[in-house]
DNA sequence: TCATATTGAATGAATGTTCAACAAATGGTG
DNA sequence: CACCATTTGTTGAACATTCATTCAATATGA
């Protein structure tokens, strides 16, 4: 609830703003830069030290070192480390969900194809990478001791949920399966969960290829009459 | 590799101890105790710490405190908090494995029983619950940038894995299935991941009943001519 | 009596936050 | 344009706190 109104702002928030960039495209670091691409700069450097260091390891030194700023401007741009944190998460959410929002609406009016695009999205590198998925792992496991991080830690929100739900219905619309499409969606939303972590902490034994393939297996095995 | 190895020692290790919990079973607490009782103990107060404050706030005055006992206590029996995480993770890791591998043992010959135990297991209360769950995913969160959780933070081993695709493949043997029992496999362990993932973070609106239910959905649409 | 376990205070290192000083942009005024 | 005042951004050192670790003293069991 709360989450997806956050969502709204934010996301077209954060967009706006990073198609300008100022004037300053390249070069104007140790100076001075618009608040907005600071801010970026600094939680994209909260992303990298969350990758490389993991959540309990990261400092505020080592996030301004990151960004090759100094020890006490994270304060200033963030009033404190926890605040900081939120907004690395807040952004991460924002892009996640404006990544499939755009899959789905791109993917036309089939609901055999949309669910297909939602699944390869999923597994797009701008969003399935070494870095974000760490720093999404990372999160992960503070989530469910910090009521701050709930709503917004688990990247698929409710809504997406539903919209997984509503696919699989419609699919049972045009079939004929036997399953509950609320409880196909879980087994499906948890499998594209379960392939992230894999990634993630598998020796390179399960990689984007071979995730993306048992994804797709799982979409034959449940509607052959559709894939 | 290793890890099988270590597994095998320390499951046979733990065991043989946990079972005779020597003389003094009940209430010794503040006197004296075995230093295996008394390690176990403190295990368990770090579980206690990992899934109610989460990894990175988890202290050893904590762990100390709740298992009732004075500071100094962790370093005397765990040379460091390091060596107490990472003997933690070896006991959840050491009765992940001996719980699957005794629910494959009691699920007789029939490969598509076999499956269905070992799903089964994996939400059986005594592994899946609140406080487990918490635990495994504070490790999670850490596993990528610290090697020494790697070989133990997935809980489902290469081993574990291999079972699964040898399984799939007898199921495909005594049927017409068209998939790969490699991409199966990783198809399903992944989701039983992602279910547990859910579990963990979910606001109660993934349960034990409904995750299961859609794991034997799952097998349901993947062997059809078995379940 | 000896070895082992336990305590709790002391120590030192790591780290988030604050802040006074400094630098850069901004905007108004002559 | 030049000048200054004000706001805004930035720095790095100082500070306070938290926490893992150490250890001398004490208690317990053999």
């Amino acid at each position: 609830m709360l989450g997806t109104v956050t969502l709204m702002k934010t996301i077209e928030g954060r967009e706006a703003v990073a198609e300008p960039a100022r004037k300053n495209d390249s070069e104007k670091r140790g100076r001075k830069a618009s608040k907005e691409v600071r801010q970026l700069q600094l939680i994209e450097a909260t992303i990298d030290s969350l990758a490389k260091r993991g959540y309990a390891e990261t400092t505020m030194a080592d996030v301004a070192d990151g960004a090759g700023l100094s020890r006490g401007i994270v304060n200033f741009h963030f009033e404190s480390k926890e605040k900081l944190l939120v907004a690395t998460l807040q952004h991460m959410y924002d892009e996640y969900s404006a990544h499939w929002r755009n899959a789905l609406q791109k993917a036309g009016d089939d609901p055999a194809r949309q669910l297909q695009a939602l699944v390869a999205a999923d597994f797009d590198r701008s969003i399935c990478n070494k870095r974000k998925l760490a720093a999404w792992c990372a999160f992960w496991g503070e989530a469910k001791s910090r009521p701050t991080y709930q709503a917004l830690s688990s990247s698929r929100d409710a809504y997406y949920q539903q919209v997984f739900i509503d696919l699989c219905a419609a699919l049972k619309e045009s079939g004929s399966y036997a399953y509950e499409p609320q409880v196909m969606a879980l087994a499906l939303s948890a499998m594209l969960e379960g392939l992230w972590l894999r990634m993630m902490m598998g020796t390179e034994d399960t990689t984007r290829e071979t995730a993306l393939q048992a994804a797709n297996a799982f979409l034959v095995a449940a509607f052959p009459e559709h894939y």
